[in-house]
DNA sequence: CTGGATCCTCTAGTCGCTAGAGGATCAAGC
DNA sequence: GCTTGATCCTCTAGCGACTAGAGGATCCAG
């Protein structure tokens, strides 16, 4: 039954401060009590809290399914299935993105060993990103990599 | 040698109208011409170099790496390191994404195959989600997944 | 000559944060 | 008590790569 400062929370989770205001914004996270001098005051509950989310982050779930999973998490005397459908989804959305990535890592690779060392006219890199027939199979990213 | 509006070039490369214009407002693809009445004109070029982009888009290159192999492109005498480099690099991206990938799809598929019909008190998906140490192995998706 | 498609510019929204400005407060050392 | 540096506060704006919509002009087929 300890308190925490926000800064304490965010190390105890390995949360940026920032994110934990942000979460508090958009009802993820309740309204802490405050200080006289509005300095936020979590209970340990906070950081469970925040440690479901983080992990349900990692798993790549969009943050209305974490919405949802808290909820449930919240009520214990209600049903699952949602929690199972979003699991089902989620893990739904990862395949097709590896297979969509594997798709592309082949493309790539034929690119990167068929560079060349002359001069960018001769270049196959360029060449195939040129002419998509040169492609061997479909593929597409639905979204950029290598966020940070 | 045949002109084109905005929404023709559009159809001929598979792109919407208003990412036409975001490519052009940030210096993707030069400005065309106009009619008198303010269109934009574009000729057989502007399909080819938009082909590149949405190709290059497609393999998950980010913007400022295309700006990069256009400039190669279109100046087929310069050496094109750069363009191998940036390919390499996107295929080392791909690669630790697959990786991270695979082992989220581990993750969820142990809680999707545990799932419970009952409450939500005794879901393994919401218990999973609460307690990181039941994991298997480590796990962190850097980005959203199942955009569109 | 009319009506629907297409075009124009501009602004704001998406997602999940992250960064920074500008200022208040706290805690530790002297 | 005083200073200093860490931490806290709110607020706004930015990231990437578009997408959506307002409000209006223009084009072309029938």
């Amino acid at each position: 039954m300890t308190a925490h400062t926000i800064g304490r929370l965010a190390r105890a989770a390995d949360v940026k401060v920032p994110t934990i205001r942000f979460y508090e914004q958009i009802g993820l996270l309740p309204e802490p009590d405050r200080t006289e001098s509005d300095r936020r005051v979590y209970q340990d509950d906070a950081v469970r809290r925040l440690a479901f989310i983080k992990h349900a982050r990692q798993l790549g779930f969009p943050i209305e399914a974490i919405r949802t999973l808290l909820d449930l998490a919240d009520n214990p005397d209600r049903t699952c299935e949602d929690a199972n459908a979003l699991a089902q989804e989620q893990l739904s959305a990862v395949e097709t993105k590896i297979a969509q990535l594997e798709a592309l890592r082949a493309e790539l690779k034929r690119m990167v060993a068929a560079g060349c060392d002359g001069l960018a006219g001769d270049c196959r890199v360029i060449e195939t990103l040129a002419d998509h027939s040169l492609c061997a199979q479909e593929h597409a990213a639905p979204e950029r990599l290598a966020p940070a």
